[in-house]
DNA sequence: AAAATACTTAGGTCAATAGCTAACTATAGG
DNA sequence: CCTATAGTTAGCTATTGACCTAAGTATTTT
């Protein structure tokens, strides 16, 4: 079930940068070619290369070549799976304000005072 | 509405380490001291409280000190700004399909052979 | 075949991160 | 008042990250 443990660093250092981030954006609206997902970046393509090879290496973005082009599309389990953390802390954190409802409702109750 | 971009490069940051989810997943179950969340990691107190800082300046946790006791609770705000970006991600990637799904239909219903 | 395109590789700089120890300050408790 | 506790500050090191330029490779395109 927790299967994804161990592997969420990488994928949230990668998020953690702005170019990375449009990149996953842009992906999501359909597949690219690296040259593509460069141009609205005013950085040299190397430099943007390394940005791409930090989304795959997480698991965010796969991508194949043909010919002399690279194609990249993403790879939305892995957002799915990090998205999935969130959820968690999201239930810990409400059931815990659950808690202190009824514990509320229960000091009320005992001191209708 | 986007208030909160441009404030995730930090989040996410903070977020791409094991021991600050942690903390995050601990705060989530309710408040404690800086050396009360500090106790199960085994590091220095300094680097330990570098790991809070990190998390505070990032909007996640909220400090307060009291005497000589520092204590820390989460800031389900920051965490759900989060979230929301990959609900966003989400729904463009879905869309994309759902965009596919009805051209397919589209195709089959103009070549039923 | 020559030239343009689309990466790729190599290597270098500079800043930021994660960790440490040692020494200090400010409470709390006895 | 003295000691233990809880955090803080300062300063050091090693690694990683984000860029760059220059030069190389592999594929089209002409």
């Amino acid at each position: 079930m927790d299967n994804y443990r161990g592997q969420l660093d990488p994928v949230f250092h990668a998020l953690a940068d702005p170019t990375r981030r449009a990149v996953v954006q842009q992906l999501a609206r359909g597949e690219a070619t690296v040259s593509h997902l460069a141009k609205p970046h005013a950085m040299a393509l190397p430099s943007f290369m390394k940005h791409v090879a930090v989304l795959e290496q997480a698991g965010l973005v796969v991508t194949r070549k043909s010919g002399r082009v690279r194609h990249c599309r993403l790879n939305a389990e892995r957002l799915a799976a990090c998205e999935a953390w969130f959820a968690d802390q999201r239930l810990a954190w409400q059931s815990r304000f659950d808690q202190l409802d009824s514990l509320l409702t229960e000091l009320q109750a005992g001191e209708p005072t």
